[in-house]
DNA sequence: AAAAAAATTGAATGAATGTTCAATAAATTT
DNA sequence: AAATTTATTGAACATTCATTCAATTTTTTT
């Protein structure tokens, strides 16, 4: 198999290109044509690349997934101040995630879901991987006497769930001090929850 | 202004027609033609009520809110009990949201307010309403004495960001019983926000 | 250097897009 | 019943859309 190179590269670029257009004009005007134009190629050879606009649409799922995974990277791998978990989980709550990608684009992303089986499949595995991450995390803190929730897989879903509801809502706040409000708010419900429940 | 009935009846018609089309199609596919055809009409009449797509859009954010503001109608005003306030909590997290409207349609709607400033600003107005809705449940509980929280608003909204999240994940989920489990998990965590927080 | 394979292009397709404008039909007011 | 206002239609617009297929260029293998 031959010049793979070249067509993993291409494939690459093609794709990036098409985030750069949804980005810039929306997803569902990044059409095959000025995907090619941004990309300095032609439209056939997106076709070429990729038989149709959902195979586009299932790449560019890995390339939000590619970059969102990078969330846990910056922080280093130690976890070991509650200091450092604290900030972490703050860290959920800020705007980095719209600069690994942009919100408009993602969330035109998952409305997607509800119209096509194997996107939403695909989608599903980039949120269960990053929940995943932050398990991960959490044992490492538990392991280390820093946190003592009984059900730290639990413990992740449900802070995912703030998050995510979080950032839903804060994409509609034009007020920066309303903003500042609530994710200071958000983030205090989740240090919260942090805390060592009883099970009943 | 003679003929304002309608007018507005019209108006109603296509907008409904709108959401059918978007519901069956996808919103990006609910072209004016298709909508036209839905509602029995010439397309140059929805172009005539509606003078662009955009101002189509825009109605059906009224549109949602009229249906989703039913959630609070169902269960009568008298939160008169802690089971009655919490079956309402726990109703929250049900799919009757998607009974009230599409939820593909919506979180397409949802996407546009990263393009379409007044889009945004109208679709917060829909959230807030929602938001104040479960608060002045929230303040007559407490006043009943049900409820001890000291901040019924950020109990509320936090609430609202805990089944915004929920709700986010679960359009993902395609396994009936995983499905359960997850609903009955962030149910659990909502009624146990309910419990009085004392002020640090 | 010839042959084979992969990369890329160019042209063409028919269908659908949102929007326009003038014309017609129906109802209401005078 | 004539005049006016509103409701509705029909035709036409240029543009864009995803996709196709054969042709050409470039690279790699023989």
């Amino acid at each position: 198999m031959p010049r793979q190179s070249i067509r993993s590269q291409r494939k690459a670029e093609i794709v990036k290109a098409f985030y750069k257009v949804a980005k810039k004009e929306g997803l569902s005007n990044a059409s095959i044509a000025k995907v090619a134009k941004q990309a300095k190629v032609n439209p056939s050879l997106v076709m070429h690349y990729f038989n149709s606009r959902d195979e586009l649409l299932l790449a560019l799922n890995d390339f939000i997934l590619e970059r969102y995974l990078t969330i846990y990277q910056v922080k280093g791998p130690e976890i070991d101040s509650e200091e450092k978990l604290h900030d972490l989980i703050k860290n959920l709550f800020s705007r980095k995630w719209n600069r690994l990608f942009d919100d408009g684009v993602f969330y035109s992303c998952y409305a997607e879901i509800y119209r096509n089986d194997q996107f939403r499949k695909s989608f599903k595995r980039l949120h269960d991987q990053l929940h995943q991450g932050l398990k991960l995390v959490l044992n490492e803190a538990s392991e280390k006497g820093i946190l003592f929730h009984p059900n730290t897989r639990e413990l992740a879903e449900n802070i995912f769930a703030l998050v995510d509801g979080a950032y839903y809502y804060l994409g509609m706040v034009d007020d920066i001090e309303e903003k500042k409000k609530r994710v200071a708010m958000y983030q205090r419900l989740a240090l919260e929850m942090l805390e060592t429940h009883v099970i009943k």
